[in-house]
Order: structure tokens, then sequence, then C-alpha cells
DNA sequence: ACGTATGAATCATACGTATGAAGTCAAGGG
DNA sequence: CCCTTGACTTCATACGTATGATTCATACGT
């Protein structure tokens, strides 16, 4: 198979030639649009020869033409993060459904403007911005289509998770099997989505009656070690909190090494519970009970959303919710009894 | 900020316009070209109009006249598996310090050929492929330089992992503490990764005096719950193995999961060495002994030699080695006495 | 038999950039 | 005073595709 990728050698001109008709005529059979204007009998000549010659159109001068480059951007804060591979994977399969590739861009190294010179290079057509505050290079007016996700805003649509929802039956769970003192390990990052978890769990303790008092609540960067230090304090505290929900399954996974270290047992001193159904929730000892979603159909979704817009869509959505649910498993149990 | 990513209505010619000169002028000067060529005034006349204007090149219409667009292709297995996600990190750190941008494109889903055609509408200039035979299409003549990750081949040019070396410190740590059935619970891939991985470990037991021998080795699925079933098989068998070697973090999880299953403890009863040291290994309990390598140098050492490639260098590397080193935690004793 | 409607294919051009060839102008040598 | 040299600039064109405008031939109605 004497094929090449990027720099097709041959071309429309040279498949025109081979089925003995215009280069025109070949653009028209082949994009789709010849559709009663080309006999079916050339049509086929054509693709015959496109075929045989293994022509593949060159993108570059069809966006260069079209000034679409079909090619979406997604924009993570962490790649590391499996939860952010299986966005990509849900708005990847999307993606090529519709003939549409993603390009990932990772902004860990906080090089936020590099990341935008790179995208604007790859000349995409629409922007999926994940959980983090948009480039402002990527805004302003004649700017490309933009969703947000996990990251609510009212000037732009957006698709979030029902954080409220999940961050109430976990709440319930634990309320139900007798916790009172439930604390609250959240991450330092004061995005949205954070503050929204941190503003649910407050009106769950406030609704149950108690007091979300600021001992019961600690602070961590967003890593298992760090997680590790500031579970160390929280579970010193005293009273000790009999439960606590995390931001996050890595923070989680901190926790429990934060109660291993003091040599508490988890459920039995200390309950936990986790967000995002990582696969790390599974591996970890015990198994996190957690807040989970459908994390490839956020993807998903959230490119049906910016595709609609990318499209002119009059009824294109503005903001979209993502059920979540409760996953119970090993890490929550009643509250020690002393 | 007035500025778009994609189609940046202002163009060379608008610049020229401004600045009072040619078009050719403003390509000589931007793209840097024009050293000698141009005077000195003339260009700073056309880099404050372009600076004014807020032009940036139509990356389209440069790819189409180049035939190169700066981009390189990245292709994984699995996303989902963070250790992709640094070597990514790596990658795109060093193209974008070259001028290129990384496209990620993850085969999970196994639809390999659906990939190249993404990647052969993305325009790449070169294609880096980590672990997985490369998609067929993107070879033969004429093709756009490959380099294999992880992955030894005598006709292309790769970047491999010092297994040998990996594995053989990681044996002579569990020899050294007095291991004698050392198994290995390996994946069921037959990449030749997986398969050198295998021979060495093979090769040490021969080296120590120690039958390799079917029943020490178990074989599992990539994923920690196939591991967690092959691993109960494996540590049931009689006389049951001291240590495992596994092909990875995520089975070596999979394996502590099983010996809780089984009631058995980690380092007493059965010590554990997982591989590539990612950050789960830290997170489970006990923390793993594991095969550990710089895995974003991995990346960055692969778009190295990609780009020698692109850029027809008489002297890019045809095959280039990784270190390895074994990172000791607390998965691993000496063997139970009894 | 002639004008016209219709289907089929082609023409010509534009997208925005890069670059070899050609042009301009002033200074300097013969 | 003309011609060369050199330092700048500009011209003209090509990259490969998409598409509105145009041509062409055929079939139809009167």
């Amino acid at each position: 198979m004497i094929s090449r990728i990027g720099s097709s050698r041959v071309t429309s001109i040279d498949v025109a030639q081979r089925a003995g008709v215009s280069q025109s005529t070949v653009s028209l059979v082949l994009s789709g649009k010849g559709e009663g204007r080309v006999a079916a009998a050339t049509a086929d000549a054509v693709r015959t020869a496109a075929t045989e010659l293994g022509y593949h159109p060159n993108a570059a001068a069809r966006t260069l033409k079209s000034g679409l480059s079909h090619t979406v951007g997604l924009v993570v804060p962490d790649i590391t993060n499996p939860v952010f591979g299986l966005v990509l994977r849900g708005a990847q399969q999307a993606a090529t459904a519709a003939g549409y590739t993603v390009i990932l861009v990772d902004v860990a190294r906080g090089d936020g403007e590099e990341s935008v010179r790179a995208l604007r290079a790859a000349f995409v057509d629409g922007l999926l911005v994940f959980a983090i505050a948009p480039p402002a290079a990527a805004l302003g007016p004649g700017g490309p289509p933009v969703v947000l996700m996990d990251m609510p805003a009212t000037d732009l649509p957006s698709v979030t998770l029902d954080l409220k929802g999940g961050v109430h039956a976990a709440m319930e769970h634990l309320l139900g099997l007798g916790h009172r003192r439930i604390a609250h390990l959240r991450a330092d990052v004061p995005t949205p989505t954070f503050v929204a978890r941190a503003n649910a769990w407050a009106r769950a303790l406030l609704d149950a009656g108690i007091d979300p008092a600021d001992d019961l609540i600690v602070g961590s960067l967003f890593s298992h070690t760090a997680a590790r230090v500031a579970g160390r304090d929280l579970l010193q505290r005293s009273p000790r909190p009999t439960a606590v929900l995390c931001d996050d399954d890595v923070l989680a996974a901190g926790l429990l090494l934060a109660a291993r270290d003091l040599g508490l047992t988890v459920p039995g001193d200390v309950s936990v519970v986790g967000f995002d159904d990582m696969p790390l929730a599974e591996m970890v000892t015990p198994p996190l009970t957690t807040v989970a979603f459908d994390v490839p159909l956020f993807g998903t979704r959230a490119f049906e959303v910016l595709l609609a817009h990318i499209r002119g869509d009059a009824d294109a959505p503005r903001s979209t919710w993502l059920a979540t649910r409760l996953v119970i498993r090993e890490s929550t149990a009643p509250p020690p009894t002393s």
C-alpha cells in the first residue's frame, strides 16, 4: 500500500485525469455535493479512480479554501488525571463520527499563552475548555465557539455536572449512617466547580441542623501527598470528624494514607467519600465510596454542544447538566460508637 | 483584545498595507528570512503593524504552501493510563519549544484505521507511535517519519527503555532478599516490550540457577480487575510463589487486591514488584516497589529523535535507550520463613 | 425548425502564504 | 557619463481545493 500521511502526493487533478473529467467534477463528487449535478456513471468513475490512486484530499488546501478545519481543541488542566483521558475519549468518539479531529492541549505547565498559540497554529473551529478559566486570547468578539466544561458561566455555553445532586446524595448517605461531624477535604483551587462542591456541602449540613464550622474544613493542593499532610492535620483535630467528604478521589486516596499514618481504620474510625470514581477508587484500600458520573459521556455531550454552536444552530444549547450518582463501596460505615 | 483563534481575519496583506510595503516583504520579515534582504527600519515597521493589527499567520495557507504542518501525531494505546499523559507532556514541551504542536490519538477503541484517517486529515509531519504496531497506512514508501516508542524495531527509528537493566535490578533485589520462587504476572499482550520483559525475567532466573517453570507464570488482560482474578489463581498455586514481578503497576495493584482477597499480607506472605512507577504506586497499600523511568523525558527524547528525522539530519539516531531504575518501597521483603 | 428549459460538465477564481525571479534606485568604479 | 554592483523591494506564481458562473449538448414544446 503506497500512501502517505500528510503530504499526499496524489491530488484531485490526478484523479480527474485518470477519470477523464475535470478537477471540479472530482471535487463535486468526493465532497458529496454532486448530487443531481453529476451523472451517476461519472461519479462512479471518479470514485473508482480515487480509490485506485489512493487519493486523500489535502486538509490544508481544504481548510484554506473553506475556512473550516474540522478540528476542535480540548483544553484540560492535567492530562495525567485519568478522568480527562476518558473525557477526551468520549469527545473523540463523537468527533470522529462527525468527521472532526480533537486536539488535546494540556495546560499543566501553566503556559496558557503558549497553548493558545499552539491552538491558533492548529486552526481550530471550536474549543472545549475543561474546568479552567478560558484563555483570554481565545475569547473576544469574532473568536471561535467555546464550550466550558465543569465550569458554569453565564456568558458562554457550558456543560456541567449536577454537583448539588451528587454532594446531596453523598451527604444523605453519610447522615443516614448516623454521621454528624462530616468534614470537607477540599481542593485549594477556587474554580467554580470546587466552590459549588463546598457550598453544597455546607448547605447539606445546615439543612441537617449542623454548623459547617471551620474546624470541619481543610484545604489541600491537588495531589495525594498534599492531601496526606492535610488529612493528618484534619484527623488529629478534637473532636475528630467521623466522616470526610473529599473533593476528588486522589485527595481521598491521600486521606486514606493519612488515616493509616495515624493508625486509624477506614471505615471503622472514619468514613471517606471521594469524587469522580476514577479507576483508582477501586484499587485503594478500602475501595472508595464516591460520587460518580459518566465521564466519557461528559466529553461526548460537550462536543455535541460545541458542534451545534460551530454549525450556528439557532437552538444550540447554552447550559447543560450531566447527572451524577453515588457509588457505595467499602470506605463508608456508621460512625464509631464511642 | 480582539483576536481570533483559527480564522484570523487579518492577513499579511492587511499588515502590508498598514506598513506601506508589499505582502512579500511582510512574509520575509515575519518568517525571519529577511535577514540582509530587508532594511532594519522596514522590518520594524512591519513588526509594529503586525502587532497593532494582532496578525497571526494563517496556518492552513502556510502548510499548503510549504508542505509542512509543524504538527506531529502521538499515538498511544490508552490515554487513561497516566504514563501516557506524562509522555505527552514531555513530548509537548519539546515540541512547543521547537514550534511544533502535538496531536494525540488514542487508539483504545481499537479503531486504528479511523485514527490514521484523523491523522491524515491533520496533516502531520511525523508520527510518534507508542508501544503498538504502527498503523500500516502510516508506513509505506514516501510516508512521514515514524519513531516507535517502547517498541524495538530494526527498520524504523525507535526509543526504548533499558528493560533488561530494569528487570535485572528488580530480580537482583528479590533474589538478594532470599526469594527463589519469583513469579511473573504478565500482560497478555504480545508486544515486543512485554516479550522483552518476559525474556529478561526468565534469563534472570536461569542465571540464578532457577527454572522459569510455567507454574510461575500467569497472564492477564490489562486491567486491575483482570489482574485480580489472575492473581488469585497464581497465589493459590502450590507451592505458592514468594514474590511476583508484575508487568505494570496496574497489574500489581490488582495482585495486591488478590492477596487481600486470600487473606495474604504483602510483603509478609508475598513480595510484589511493579513497573512504570505511576502515581498509583504510592497510593496503594502497601506502596509498590517498582521499576521506574523518567516518563516525560521519554516523550521529550522521542520528539527530539523524530524532529531530527523530519529535518532529514544525516546523523538522526536510529535506536535510543532510556535508563531505568528500581524504586524500593514497602511491597518487598524477605520471603516468609516457614 | 427555432428558442428555451434542463441536466451535465467545465471554467475561472479565490483562499493566504512563501519564494525564485525581476525590478528599482543610489552609490561607486572606469 | 555610463555601467556595474549591491542593497532593498516588489512581482508573479504555485500550493490543492471549493464553488459561483458559464458553457455545452440534448430534449422538449410550439
